[in-house]
DNA sequence: AACCAACTGAAATTGAGTTTCAAAAACTAG
DNA sequence: CTAGTTTTTGAAACTCAATTTCAGTTGGTT
């Protein structure tokens, strides 16, 4: 999948405008795996485009999200972060309460089951969120 | 495990007092199974005791959290719930995105392949978050 | 080139969550 | 029981991320 394609095939069907600031933000959001909140991309945008708005990073990032090419999480931090999707490829997460480090992790086996669960109560399942909080290996070492 | 003993001692151990608004709040409280948010249990308590106040709520909450009779759940709704513990058997959440109900399950082998997750990227969990959206039963037949 | 709808960025607004503060209530010691 | 001390309460103010507003700007279509 080509995100910047698939941005551009958004903007067209909903008669939005290919600008400047968008191109700016879809190329920073996407050279990174990093996950963003809105004010920490606001922050890195800033260095090279000083011009740029909050308000922008915000409705571009919620653009992104209306069209697919990235998610918003919330791991509990009170920020909304987006992930960039690089693929079709489901994963879960796994996040570090101590430097805020992000893993992610595929396990077939536990969409299974969630399937399994799901049909037990009837339930047809959409989407779903699944993030396991604690220590990354840096920081369970003694210090 | 006695809810209102466990409530009591902690506020012992942190030398709080024990109010009439605390006891009505954690009888409320306890009484439901419902998934709570701040507002919505100001709400239903404002019936029969309209002198109490939100703020008194939210921190009730919080104490709740606190000593472990409650937690706090957050279903990307923008609301935080909050849901009494009944006992120390832990359980994730299906959630209908359509009628907002939630329903609680267990599934072992998820848990237990949570694990072989954390292990495999030497990871130490401390908690997780597992929830299911989708349509409920009655959500998901046709009108 | 001219037009118009969409966009931008600064500022204002929203809303959940949290804190403040003066009056009230709960505990503690006498 | 009473005085004294500390915590609590509730209303209002504040915080902070998210969202909206609006006047001036830009994109792209004719």
């Amino acid at each position: 999948m080509n995100r910047a394609l698939v941005f551009n095939q958004h903007l067209r069907n909903k008669g939005l405008k290919n600008t400047r600031q968008r191109l700016i933000i879809l190329e920073t959001f996407l050279d990174s795996s990093f996950h963003y909140s809105t004010e920490e991309l606001y922050q890195v945008l800033r260095k090279d485009h000083p011009r740029i708005g909050y308000a922008t990073v915000h409705r571009t990032l919620k653009l992104f999200t209306e069209c697919g090419i990235a998610v918003e999480l919330n791991f509990g931090d009170g920020q909304t972060r987006f992930e960039p999707l690089y693929s079709d490829h489901h994963h879960d997460h796994l996040v570090c309460t101590r430097c805020g480090k992000i893993i992610e992790f595929v396990e077939p086996r536990i969409e299974q089951l969630q399937r399994e669960v799901a049909e037990r109560y009837d339930f047809s399942v959409e989407s779903h969120r699944h993030e396991l909080y604690g220590r990354c290996i840096k920081c369970s070492q003694p210090s």
